[in-house]
DNA sequence: CCGAATCCGTTCCGATACTG
DNA sequence: CAGTATCGGAACGGATTCGG
C-alpha cells in the first residue's frame, strides 16, 4: 500500500528534520531524562555519567535554540540553573518512548542471541 | 507518575542504542525509503539527492552490519545490487513513521509562525 | 555551581579519480 | 552500475584552565 511512497525529501524531510534535532550524541538522553520533569544542570550530569560538562552545555544550548528545552537561571549564590521541556518539547514524549521501547526489544534480542549457545534453555 | 523514572543508562541505554543505529546523517532517510520495498543503489541515490556515493555506501554497510538491511548482489553485467530491510529492520517501521509524523508537525508549525506576520490569514 | 575559553587529537564528510 | 582509494578541510569531542 505504501501510503508514504516516493516522497522526495531533498530538503526539509520530516524524518531527517527530527533526527537533526534529537539525533545528537546526547540529545536523546537529555530529553529522555527531562520527560520526568525539571532538572538542574548537576542533576543531569549525574543521570548521564559519561557526558562531559562541555558537551552537556553545548547540547542543552542547541536544544534550547530549537525551542525544545527551557533554561531557567536563578540569580543566586551558588548559582542555580534548571532545565525543563517546553510545550513543544513535551510533544516529543511519545517519540522518545517509541525509541526506548524499540531499543529495549533490540537489546533484549541481542542478549538472547549471545547467550543462546551458552544457556541450555 | 513517571513510570520510567530514574533510569540509569550509562551504557546500553535503549534510547541511545536506537539513536546510534538510526541517528547517522543519512540512515533515517535510507531506512525510510526502504520501507516501501527493495531498492537498487542508484534508486536510493535518486531518492536522496544530496548524499554522496561514498556516504551512501558507508551508511548502507553500517546498517547491514547492524542487521537492519540486507544486501543482495547479482553477478550480472552491468552489476546490480539491491537493498531491502531485514525482518529486524521491518520492526523499525513504526519508529520511522513516528519520527516522520512528529517532523511534519514540527515543520508545519515552523512555517506557520514564519508566515504569520506576512499572511493576512 | 554553572559555564566560557583554549588546546588538540579524532572523526566526519565532500570532491575527485579510478576499477570490475 | 556500483562501488573503492586517497586527500584535505571541517566539525566533533575530551581535558584542562579560568571566571562570576
Amino acid at each position: 500500500m505504501a501510503r508514504h511512497k516516493t516522497y522526495e525529501c531533498s530538503a526539509g524531510c520530516p524524518v531527517s528534520a527530527t533526527l537533526d534535532l534529537i539525533g545528537g550524541k546526547w540529545k536523546g538522553l537529555i530529553l529522555y531524562h527531562l520527560l520526568d520533569g525539571t532538572l538542574r544542570f548537576g542533576e543531569l550530569r549525574k543521570h548521564i555519567p559519561d557526558v562531559t560538562q562541555r558537551m552537556l552545555t553545548q547540547h542543552l544550548r542547541e536544544l534550547e535554540a530549537s525551542g525544545l528545552v527551557h533554561r531557567q537561571v536563578y540569580a543566586e549564590v551558588p548559582p542555580r540553573v534548571e532545565y525543563s521541556l517546553t510545550a513543544q518539547g513535551q510533544t516529543l514524549r511519545e517519540v522518545i518512548l517509541t525509541l526506548k521501547h524499540w531499543g529495549e526489544a533490540y537489546l533484549g534480542q541481542k542478549n538472547r542471541k549471545r547467550t543462546l549457545t551458552a544457556v541450555a534453555r
